[in-house]
DNA sequence: TTGACTTTTTAGGCTCGGCTAAATTACAAT
DNA sequence: ATTGTAATTTAGCCGAGCCTAAAAAGTCAA
């Protein structure tokens, strides 16, 4: 029975791999993820974050400003964006080769995204045609840990009337992307926003087949690109 | 973040069933499986088996005579059995969809059996076709623990002259598997066992291509049918 | 039966990633 | 400037899965 034949430097474990993903989408909003935050995206204590950030810091990780909060070193960031990687190219796996739903393969990724090797990141995204991005439209970072340019838009900040293509349903809500599905409402569909009822009420969506109306709640999940 | 959805009973972890896969295997070759054995396989010494032997006993997953060896739980065989399942299915998944050679699927698939969700189990052996064995010839066992029944004999027990077909190489070890493959001998290769050179000299097998020699170490990895 | 030797278990300790409870620091409002 | 509250860290603990060293149990031959 071989050891971890194609396993990462010893440390660099699901644990931290999941503590690194969580702080760099915390640091693309904010400066810097602060510890609760953190603790609340794993569903651990903030005790027990604080604890292992300052671990991630010793093994340069992250840089850490004590009651202020966590950034990701280079190294960190480097890990991270791996991860993301690896994540969004299963989903596309799972989508288009292994014929999962759109809606599915959020769970099946996380399950697989820490256990890949590189062999199979890169055959995958070979098979897929080195693609750009997720199936929910989330960009798939490079390699090289860089991301690939784009427009999106949220579609709530087109004038109405205007035509556009979903680009992006930024979710990872099961449901919701079911939903969103069965209207049509997904990745490279033409769509022309009508209309937005005041007060909270609905959002009217031009598509290829017919009008829906949905919350906006649910309508600020959709970026697209204007034609 | 949410918790591994599609995950297990709390403790069915790596370790777990890394332990239960090679009680497995070493009580198919004796009726118990000894504490030093285990820890050899596992590359742990043998305090740490013990420890976890008894650990693992606790949790009904073996039954442990002390001093004298563990075999499986009717729950322990059926985890050990679902990890060997999973690490076939893979292995064919890697070979037959992802293009991967045969003597490389052994490593990628160690890595991910521990990690796939049911559902992932489910759609590989749909794709595949519903395979009853490996790359290798090893049986996939089904999802009700058992195995398929095969007239599989060592091609060194065939009466020179006698036709076959390759059934299963008996090896995770790469280099073998890809020299092996590279002579021709793999599953479903028809071939004729010639001779035998006396005093541990090579065995002749012809093939399609051919003849070919190998050292008797090899030859004794080779199960066949017979025709 | 008695050693000698091997196998296995026990004792004590370590790291990792968690926890709770208590102390500390930051910050906002008076 | 002081005080109260919220965020954060520290202190002390735990279990899993390993380790080494030592004790105990089994085995086997004289
Ligand atoms: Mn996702
Ligand atoms: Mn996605
Ligand atoms: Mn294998
Ligand atoms: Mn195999």
């Amino acid at each position: 029975m071989s050891k971890a034949t194609y396993t990462d430097p010893v440390g660099v474990n699901d644990a931290t791999l999941h503590y690194l993903d969580v702080i760099y989408r915390l640091t693309q909003q904010s400066d810097a993820a602060n510890t609760t935050e953190i603790a609340e995206k794993l569903g651990v204590t903030p005790s027990g974050a604080s604890v292992m950030l300052r671990r991630l810091a010793e093994r340069k990780l992250v840089q850490l400003t004590p009651y202020k909060g966590a950034t990701l070193t280079p190294e960190g960031r480097r890990l991270a964006l791996r991860t993301i990687r690896r994540h969004r190219l299963l989903e596309m796996f799972l989508h288009q080769v292994m014929g999962f739903a759109w809606h599915e393969v959020d769970d099946h990724a996380h399950a697989l995204e820490t256990a890949i090797t590189e062999p199979i990141e890169d055959r995958m995204d070979e098979m897929l045609g080195y693609p750009t991005r997720c199936p929910h439209g989330h960009l798939i970072p490079r390699k090289d840990g860089t991301l690939p340019k784009v427009k999106d838009v949220p579609i709530l900040s087109l004038a109405p009337g205007m035509r556009s293509v979903i680009r992006c349903v930024d979710t990872d809500n099961s449901d919701w992307l079911k939903y969103l599905g069965e209207q049509g409402l997904k990745p490279g569909a033409k769509v022309t926003l009508k209309g937005v009822a005041p007060y909270g009420g609905p959002v009217t969506i031009e598509t290829s087949d017919g009008d829906v109306a949905i919350g906006q709640n649910l309508a600020e999940l959709i970026y697209v690109e204007p034609e």
